[in-house]
DNA sequence: AAAAGCCCCTGGATGC
DNA sequence: TGCATCCAGGGGCTTT
């Protein structure tokens, strides 16, 4: 469920709140994709910093006796949501992690289970670690700019819509706004990034800040059960042109929009209006 | 080296 | 009502 803009919602929505909280426990569920990396206890003591982003990644800064205690890093995977609160009902059979800290509890709630919360340490406080490393720019950052994303598109034979996915060249657009950026930037979501004049992908670097901004604005995309932290769900699905459309008219030209799957993930585009 | 396939897991919608 | 099938916001790992 949870592309840059979910992720972004759900960080602002906690971030201050759970700011300096203390750890008091860590309660864990059945197992996510990966493992905590660390005796639950060793978390016990430590201090709550900042909460940040990477792609789609949650950064929770730690702090212990003042001085740099790791990362602990969340993902939503497909399902996920996190919910915090000072007063939460007993854990869920699809509550796998619970942070309970003296400023409420931070708890991840996740069906099917694709997410994950890792604790990374050692070199750069964490950052440098296998998840973090590799990533693409951050596309609403200064870093993603249009030039730079033109070269990085000249090397990627795969159709654009995949290079977008798979956050190489940058993070954070997964399969809705995938569709949606392609849409605003009048490009075919299979035509080969490599073949991406410099004005195209100037244009659709410009559509893949629209997008994800006017996301975040309108708090993400509630599809089928995603709220941020304070259960608040989005609405940004009811602005999407193409995403979920499939045979429907296209709000620009009224030609049916098409549905096509790529790398086992549907694709939605209007083939009057987006180029090859 | 890059691209394509294969899984991980649960639940909702649809069809017979 | 029951059961089978398909589909779903992701992405690491393995195979071509």
């Amino acid at each position: 469920m949870p592309e840059l803009p979910e992720v972004e919602v759900t960080r602002l929505s906690f971030a201050d709140r759970i700011a300096g909280a203390r750890v008091l426990e860590v309660r864990l569920g059945k197992p996510l994709r990966w493992p905590l990396g660390c005796d639950p206890e060793h978390l016990t003591g430590h201090t709550v910093g900042a909460v940040r982003r990477r792609g789609k990644y949650l950064l929770l800064d730690l702090l212990l006796d003042h001085q740099p205690g790791g990362l602990l890093v969340m993902h939503l995977g497909m399902s996920g949501s996190v919910v915090f609160d000072r007063y939460l009902p007993p854990p869920g059979r699809h509550d796998h992690f619970d942070l309970v800290t003296s400023l409420g509890t931070l708890r991840l709630h996740d069906p099917r289970r694709f997410g994950a919360v890792v604790h990374a340490a050692g070199q750069d406080q964490g950052m440098a670690h296998k998840l973090l490393s590799g990533l693409g720019v951050e596309p609403l950052g200064e870093g993603f700019d249009a030039g730079l994303f033109h070269q990085a598109l000249k090397s990627k034979k795969a159709p654009i819509k995949q290079v977008l996915l798979a956050g190489e060249v940058v993070v954070g657009v997964g399969n809705i706004y995938a569709s949606e950026a392609l849409f605003l930037a009048g490009i075919r979501p299979s035509l080969r990034a490599c073949k991406i004049s410099r004005p195209r992908a100037a244009r659709l670097h410009a559509a893949i800040r629209q997008v994800l901004a006017q996301a975040v604005s309108q708090g993400g995309s509630t599809l089928r059960d995603f709220s941020n932290a304070m259960g608040q769900t989005g609405h940004f699905q009811l602005s999407a042109q193409v995403y979920d459309r499939a045979g429907l008219p296209c709000l620009s030209c009224e030609t049916p929009i098409r549905r096509i799957v790529q790398q086992q993930r549907s694709t939605y585009f209007c083939p009057v209006c987006q180029k090859p």
